[in-house]
RNA sequence: CGGGAAGUGGCUCAGCCUGGUAGAGCACCUGCUUCGGGAGCAGGGGGUCGCAGGUUCAAAUCCUGUCUUCCCGACCA
């Protein structure tokens, strides 16, 4: 038997070569869509039978949900052993210290599910793995000569997400494929990186998505470089901004825009506060005052803390805050609005009457679309007060000037002539340049060639599995279910036998079945009792590329047939193995 | 954490306002018919109405608390 099995790519995984007849298959499907569900890749995983909830935001992977995410795991696996990673597998549980080293056992905060094991020792569940890594380096990389390293996983992390939702796409527990590489320089780092960066794109290429590389915003991570990579639907939950004629694209979170240039004349009159009652917002200021004060020469002033100090945030008033900007501005760890009894205090007055003219005692930040203007309007620290004639750098001397605004849609690009578009996206990857950050809080050093002992510097390269399989569907589906690509499928090929009781369906059925098997591909045979009806509905919810009806009424004229799912053209073929046969791989082979 | 909604059989929901001891469709079991796009008829099984208190002669229904889930926001390597 194993010497007729072609070595193609389907049959990569041997064990999968068992017998799956969908009468004996866990495969639970639903005819309504469950109540909870929105996006539409938890509408058909659920339906389909792939996954089933068991929590908020933590999922059970049935037979089929499962085969999916091992086939993505086996295409991440076979490109990260392609550009020399090494695969290892490393515990979910970890010990408090280890985290302490780094100090993100308080920076993660709950965030990170805690637990104390028997001995009152403090552990916790792994939300990611610089630190276990990384305390493998510290122990065991001596010398520059060992290195370069590329060591990765695909393992389990927890996070106690605030919010989980959109069926897996943002969950508590899932799985995730975390590398790290460790050089002794950044030109080490760079050829890493580059590697990862490659080897991700081929990931993506091979599970059948579009994807967008942006830059990206490195948050709690830090480091000096990072990218991510986007799919784009509406389900995602990420902004990339991009411009079609240069190929800039940035998660909004950094991205940057060119804005037309404002008329900025000579400050000439004296700012005056003048009566602003019930007047709290930029549009009703704006309304009221349309020559004096339309929203583009008002001056919104937010207040900010950034971890524990009180900030004033000028920008616009037609524009807005991108706090994760605002974050990196300030090199702040928590930043949030500030509650309205500390406005007061600070400022004695309510939102709606700020600014920021005249005040010495808070640092304010002013977004770089303000710099040099004059002529605006902002509030008075009165409530019912605005003031005008107000000229940025003569009345707020102590203005920091930084980008913190928040790109919006039609802006042109920094770059070139052309105008940004802003897209809904799902992060489906992320790449860092971590540099030494962990190998400097953890002490893992090498000697150089010189004999100097220099902290590792990491790159760390993250893929979301399950967000592949969602993102997938996101991608592919119609009203019927879903459409997988050819490379994730849980199975290329979907025979459905129409009338498992007549003999001749029976009999053609089970022989396409096995000899599709022994071809090399991975096939469902539906042979229960079913009806016809019920058996193509559920062929198009579970969405394998290929269906092949055997049917009585074909059988007759000697034909079975076949139908694509993606673009459901049906042709009908002798009833044969090797005509089917032959068709099958032309079909699958076409893309 | 702020705001909103919902918990009634495996699933989707009605009943609640106006208290009187639980219903439909789907699914499941039996039989007959049907048999290429989620079949029809007949019969049948299955629910302490999320949980805990309270009001009442009587609570799915009214009141209080609590838990869970979803949505929006905040937050988020």
């Amino acid at each position: 038997m194993p010497a007729r099995l072609p070595r193609r790519a389907f049959s990569s995984s041997p064990n999968w070569r068992g017998l799956m007849r969908q009468s004996t298959l866990f495969a639970p499907t639903l005819k309504e869509a469950p109540s909870d569900a929105v996006v539409s890749s938890h509408v058909f995983l659920v339906r389909g039978g792939f996954i089933r909830q068991i929590a908020a935001g933590i999922y059970a992977m049935l037979p089929l949900g499962w085969r999916v995410i091992r086939k993505v795991e086996g295409i991440v696996r076979q490109e990260m052993d392609a550009v020399g990673a090494q695969e290892f597998h490393l515990p979910a549980l970890h010990p408090r210290e280890i985290w302490d080293a780094t100090g993100r056992w308080e920076v993660m905060g709950p965030n990170m599910f805690r637990l104390k094991d028997r001995g009152g020792r403090d552990m916790c569940l792994g939300m990611t793995h610089e630190e276990v890594f990384t305390h493998i380096a510290r122990n065991e990389l001596r010398s520059y000569r060992e290195l370069p390293q590329v060591w990765y996983q695909i393992q389990t992390k927890f996070r106690d997400e605030p919010r989980p939702k959109s069926g897996v796409l943002r969950v508590r527990e899932f799985t995730m494929k975390d590398a790290y590489s460790f050089d002794v320089d950044r030109e080490g780092l760079d050829v890493a990186y580059e590697a990862q960066r490659k080897a991700y794109c081929r990931i993506f290429e091979r599970c059948g998505l579009d994807y967008h590389l942006v830059q990206a915003h490195s948050g709690a991570m830090g480091g000096s470089e990072s990218a991510e990579f986007m799919v784009q639907t509406d389900a995602g939950e990420d902004e990339v901004a991009s411009c079609h004629s240069c190929g800039y694209a940035a998660n909004t979170e950094t991205a940057v825009s060119r804005l037309e240039p404002t008329e900025s004349s000579e400050p000439k009159v004296e700012p005056s506060r003048f009566p602003t009652p019930n007047l709290n917002t930029i549009e009703e200021l704006a309304a009221a005052h349309p020559e004096k004060a339309p929203a583009h020469r008002q001056i919104k002033t937010l207040v900010y803390v950034v971890d524990e100090k009180l900030h004033l945030v000028l920008l616009q008033g037609d524009h807005e805050l991108c706090e994760a900007k605002l974050e990196s501005v300030t090199g702040g760890v928590e930043v949030r609005p500030a509650h309205r009894d500390e406005i007061r205090d600070a400022l004695g007055a309510d939102p709606g009457s700020l600014g920021a003219v005249g005040v010495s005692s808070l640092p304010v930040l002013v977004d770089s679309a303000l710099e040099g203007r004059t002529e605006m309007v902002t509030g008075a620290n009165v409530d019912g007060f605005h003031i005008e004639h107000v000229s940025v750098s003569r009345d707020i001397p102590s203005a920091k000037f930084a980008d913190v605004r928040l790109v919006k849609a039609g802006e042109g690009c920094a770059r070139c002539d052309g105008k940004l578009e802003v897209l809904r996206a799902l992060e489906v990857g992320h790449i860092f340049k971590l540099g030494t950050r962990y190998s400097q809080a953890l002490q893992a050093t090498v000697l150089d060639a010189k004999g100097n002992e220099v902290p590792i510097v990491m790159g760390s390269y993250g893929i979301g599995i399950e967000r592949i399989m969602a993102a997938a569907v996101e991608r592919h589906h119609d009203d019927n279910g879903i459409i997988w690509p050819q490379t994730i499928a849980p199975f290329q090929v979907h025979v459905l036998a129409l009338q498992p009781g007549d003999d001749a369906v029976r009999a053609m059925a089970e022989e396409l079945y096995l000899g599709l098997l022994d071809a090399g591909y991975e096939v469902l045979l539906d042979d229960r009792e079913e009806r016809a009806g019920v058996k193509f509905k559920d062929a198009d919810l579970i969405g394998a590329p290929i269906r092949v009806a055997v049917g009585a009424r074909g059988m007759k004229n000697g034909i079975v047939e076949l139908k694509r799912r993606r673009d459901g053209e049906l042709v009908s073929v002798a009833a044969d193995l090797p005509s089917v046969r032959t068709e099958v791989a032309s079909k699958l082979d076409e893309r």
